[in-house]
Parts: structure tokens; sequence; C-alpha cells
DNA sequence: CGTTAGCACTCTCACCCTAAGAGTGCTAAC
DNA sequence: GTTAGCACTCTTAGGGTGAGAGTGCTAACG
């Protein structure tokens, strides 16, 4: 009582630490608020329940702790979880043998950057029993790498843009009504505009598409093709995310606070809300590590019964993606946090390889 | 009661089936069991209650109805539903105004094969409030178009397959280490499988590989990718289905027959069940018109609670997809096989522009 | 002064009971 | 064959109760 309010925002002591890290942990594996018997009993604090109950009656005054109603247990609020994954929790690294588990894994899947996002999303979601999250690596700036035109029939063609980055673009490409090409026109088209598109990004792409002169029939359909194909890069750089693929949404469902489906409800329209997801992804891009966004933290009221614990993967300067978690707020961060952190090194490692 | 035993199988009278309609359209709305007295407040039937009464039995004992509780009013079985889809509900077309709204959605969009079933998805679940699923549209046995080569390093490219029906294939190729390559030999090795491949079927290109010479270094490069490509377009035909889109998940997660979050479960688990839904999109792309599967017709127990409308698109003995939509069995069939129709018809219009 | 035992107190949860309401099935009359 | 009437069944919501869990407070203790 007398401490109640001593230590506003200060660090907690030893002792107090302890015991709000003994709630989170023993209310995480439970998912039942914990009373401070079951906290002697099951933890070796060292005191007796009375003063466990003290020291609850502070960590709840400090807003780290709640009451469901009085003859209830305690459970961490946002903040408690907030404090935890700060201060308390040591990054545990995975267990040597999932790492291997999952390194094996990666191993057989055809090598490719379009296959791993999917994989790290379906190994985390199994690793931490929680819904696995990721994106394909996104580049700020596509560079062009190759163009190529596929005649459809005489007046349409599939146009497909290779781009440096390893993400294929196609598009259909529709001639005027008094126009008919064949495929060795395509392929003169496609030629002049991979001669003069490769390695461009969408601004000297359209740069490099001025000097094409208008009165000869190829350059100029040349032209139009590479306008579209410039068109599309823009747009691709322009999407914050391209996709995020998700893996594991059925482990979330099983938890009970989503018994009742309205909660799993938000958490399903939360995940179509890509806007959000796109900021998220956009910051923890930049951020470089491994992090994490707790219940109410997240904007989105649809995503307040929710956690994530994100990071980035790819090259920096070059593309980069997020893998990540989403699970209960009532997850196990420390694993989480370990799980992520390591596939996300996995995949730098298996990037760098691939343009090594 | 006399009647009861009368007609196990056999038509059932107009008067009897204008009553079985009326339970069925009012379930549909209302979500709750029917009894009498609302039948006949709701619908134009000129009996009294107590002679629906007798009927609803005789319903009841043929097995089209169903009984929660003694004292609940009445429910439609799957055999119930079945019978409204096959010999009461007349196929009632979809509204011009919302003809009109969806092709001018499909207009809006880029015209490509590989927009147009994720906009029939989610045209489908907006129209029908309930969610739309829909496949690419994939061959029987896939012919490469063209083939492509794109070094990523000294000793690896992307191989990238695009196949005479639309899809795009790509997968990494690695050298042997003692071997180094440029962009001019990819190129040739290209224009060497081009010129062997194009148009096959994978059978067929496996063949014309056997022709190349091992002793001379580009053709034997051109040997081991071009097997690569066999072997790529021999999985793609393999697959049942390579994806289905879905979309509008939440409009069913809505309907009251899922607020237990168990039986919601079970949707998404059967949707993630690959198997059923692949031989699903087997029998319908046979069958050639849209067919309902309703609630336990659906084999896996995870189906039970919802029925599937659907219906194939594309082009016989080329690329068939499957559009639909999957609701509770409780949903509005007429409305759905109206919609999903449209739907299906509309895409074959469009499938037929792209290749006329 | 921090810690502890003891205890009164509060609140939930599971249970039972009851009354109201809905809808049926049967019977007898039309 | 149809209908009105009625007894009957079953669900559902509401209120009351006792057990149990866990608290906060107080007074004693080292």
């Amino acid at each position: 009582m007398a401490r109640r309010n001593r230590r506003p925002l200060g660090p907690l002591d030893l002792r107090t630490q302890a015991i709000l890290r003994a709630v989170i942990e023993e209310y995480v594996t439970t998912a039942t608020p914990v009373g401070s018997q079951a906290l002697v009993e099951r933890y070796r604090l060292g005191v007796s329940s009375a003063t466990v109950r003290s020291i609850l009656a502070e960590l709840e005054a400090n807003g780290l702790l709640t009451h469901p109603h009085t003859s209830a247990g305690r459970l961490p609020t946002d903040a408690g979880y907030r404090f935890y994954v700060e201060s308390i929790v040591e990054t545990v690294p995975l267990p040597a043998v999932e790492q291997l588990m999952i390194r094996h894994q990666f191993g057989q899947v055809e090598f490719a950057s379009e296959h791993w996002f999917r994989l790290a999303a379906t190994t985390l979601a199994s690793v931490t029993r929680s819904a696995g999250l990721a994106t394909p690596a996104k580049p700020r700036d596509a560079h062009i790498r190759r163009v190529d035109l596929v005649a459809i029939n005489e007046r349409m063609a599939s146009l497909i843009l290779v781009l440096q980055e390893g993400a294929i673009k196609q598009a259909l490409v529709t001639l005027e009504a008094d126009e008919s090409v064949d495929q060795p026109t395509f392929n003169a088209v496609a030629a002049i505009l991979n001669e003069r598109l490769s390695g461009m990004t969408a601004t000297r792409a359209a740069a490099r598409l001025a000097s094409l002169r208008e009165d000869e029939p190829v350059e100029a359909l040349a032209r139009r093709v590479g306008d579209r194909a410039v068109k599309i890069v823009r747009e691709y750089d322009a999407a914050a995310i391209e996709e995020v693929f998700s893996d594991g949404l059925l482990n979330v469902m099983e938890a009970p606070e989503f018994a009742q489906s309205d909660k799993l409800r938000r958490v399903f329209s939360a995940l179509e809300n890509r806007a959000y997801l796109g900021q998220l992804v956009g910051s923890v891009a930049g951020a470089g590590r491994v992090q994490v966004f707790i219940g109410h933290e997240n904007q989105p009221l649809d995503m307040r019964d929710v956690s994530l614990v994100l990071a980035p993967y790819g090259r920096p300067g070059h593309a980069i993606g997020v893998v990540g978690v989403l699970g209960p707020t009532r997850m196990s961060y420390s694993q989480a946090i370990g799980t992520v952190g390591f596939v996300s090194g996995l995949m730098n490692e298996l990037v760098d390889h691939l343009y090594a």
C-alpha cells in the first residue's frame, strides 16, 4: 500500500518482476486468471500468498495487471505484456532441434524466394502454434530485367515482365483494330525493349522510351508496349504490400479466447484490412529487428485481441519482406520472438546465398 | 396419417410442395424453425394451421423436414433442400441491374484471365453475401508456349515457362560447380528450347529433348533445362487444382449458425482440405452446368454445415476452371444458382473473346 | 518495517426451480 | 378433407441458492 504510488513508471524490483513474470507465464499456459495461491504453489517464490497478494495489488496499481472481478485472479494488461517483452523476458534462441528441422524443411523445397516466404509462414505457424504471416520480398524501386511478348492471336499478346528482384508480372496487350502482328514482330519489339529497358527503374525506363521513333511501326509499337510495362512497374512500386500470405489461422481459432465467434470475426476482418498490415510491414521493414505489437497497441479496433511478432528479411536497399506470427495477446512471446528471429535470419541467409 | 406412407419417394402434390417451399424460404430468411401458424400468417395458403400441421407431419415423415424438439417449428433437412433445388425452385435469372453491375466490374479490371477468376470470387461473394470461390482455368494437358532463361549470377538462372493456356511457371536452375554461363549462352539455350518445345505437351516435349546431343555443351545444357521444364509441366498437369481463391468468408462467419466457433472452425479446416475441393472441382468441370452440394452430401464431416453451388467456366477441351459460392446450408439456393450461372456464363464469354 | 496468518467479504459459476411461451399432435365436429 | 379446440411437451429466461475462489484488510510476528 505504502509502496503503491512510489514507483508509478520506474523499474520494478527483482521480486516484483519475478512475480509479474510468473503471472504472465502461468496465464499464457492456463488461459485463466491466476491467484496468489496458485503462484506460491507452482513457482518457488519464497514468500507467502499474502505477500504475493500485496505485490499483485501493486502491479495492478501500476497498470500491469487487471482483475476481471473481485474474486478472480490477475491477468496481464497489454502494458503488462509490453513490460514483460521489453524488460523481463530473455530472448531464448530456438532449440537446436527445431532449428535443424526448419533448415531441413527449407532444404526440401524448390530453391527460390517465391516458395520461401510461403514456407516461412507455414513453418512459423506450426512451430509457434499460432498463425504464420509472410510477405514476398519487394523492392522500393524495382528494376526491369527482361521483357517478353507472347502472341495469343493476331491482335493480342501476353506481356511478361521479369523484374530483377524476382517478381514476374503479366499483362495483356491489345493492338488497334487495323494492326495485325505476328510472333516475329513481337520478338523484334521485345528485343528493342530488352535492349533499352533492361536494368532500368520505371522512371529511367520511361526516359529511354522517349527516344523511340514514332514513324517506324515496330518502334512505335515498342514504345506503346514499353509505356505499358513502365505503368506496371510503377504500380508495383506504389503497392505497399503485394500480398500477405498466412497459414495456420486454425491454430488461432482454437484458442479459448476466440470461442465467441465475434472476436474471431474481428481478427479475420483485421487480416483483410491490408492498409494497416501494410503500414506495419513498412515500419518493421525499416526497423531491422523483431518487433512486437500487442493488443490495443494495434490502432484498428479489429486487432485489439491479437498480438503480432514481426521481423524483416531480405537485403536492405534491395528487396525486403516481412515474416511473423499472429496470435492471441496471451501468447508465448519468448518463443514467438525466438522463432521469428530465427526464421527471418534463415531467410536472410538464403537470400544472400541467392544473390552472392 | 393415412397419406403418410403412401408416397415415400414419389412426387408431392402441389399444395405440399408449396408448403415445403414456404418453410424453406421462411427458414432461409429468419434462421429460426418455422411453425404452422407463422406459415398461414405470412403465406396465402388458403388453409388453416391445423391442415398445415398435418402436411408438415407428412413432409417430416418423408424426411424432408425436421424438428429440433417437440415444441419447435420445422426446418428443412438436407434432403428437403435437395428436393427443393431439384423440383421446386425455378431458376430465376439474375436481375438485369445486377447483371449490368457485374459486367461493368469486369470491364474495369485488366483484361486477362489471371484477374478474372479473382474478380469472379469477389463478385459472387458480394452479390450472394456468401463466400465466393474460384479456381484459375487449368488445362488437362498444358502446352509449352515459351521458355526463357534469365541469369541471376554465373551459376544460377531463373527458368520462366509460359504455357499456352496462360499460366506462367518459374523455377531456379543451378549449374554444376565447374560450369559458368553468361546471358548470351542462356539465350542460346532458350532459343533451342523454344524451337523444339513450343506447342508441345510434356510427353511430346520429353521426346523432342532426346535428340539433343550430349557432347555439345550448349545442347547438353538445353537438355538439362528442358528436362526440368518437362518436370514442371508434368507437375502442373498432375495437380488437381492449383489454387482455390476465396473471398467474403466473413459473410459466412456472420451467419447465426456459426455463432459457436467450433462450427466455424470446421468450415475453415474444410477449406484447407484441398483434396475434397479438388475432387468437387473435377466433377463440376465435367458436368457442365451449375451443381449444388448440400450439407451432408459433402462427404467430409467438416463440410456438413455448408453447401456449395459451383459451375465450370472456360473452354471444354482447353482450360477449365470453377467458380461458385459457399454458404450455410440455409442459403438462398435460387439466388445462388442464378448468380453462379450468370457469372460462369460471363466468364465463358470473356474467355471465348480472348481466344477468338 | 516487511512478512505472515487469519478472516470477513465479494463475486462468479453451476445448479435447480419455475413460469411463460411456442408449437405440436390428437380428437371430435363440420 | 378440413378445422377448432385442447392437452401436452419442450425450450428459454429469470430468479434464488450454495460452493468455491480469491481478494483486501488487520493484527501479530521476527
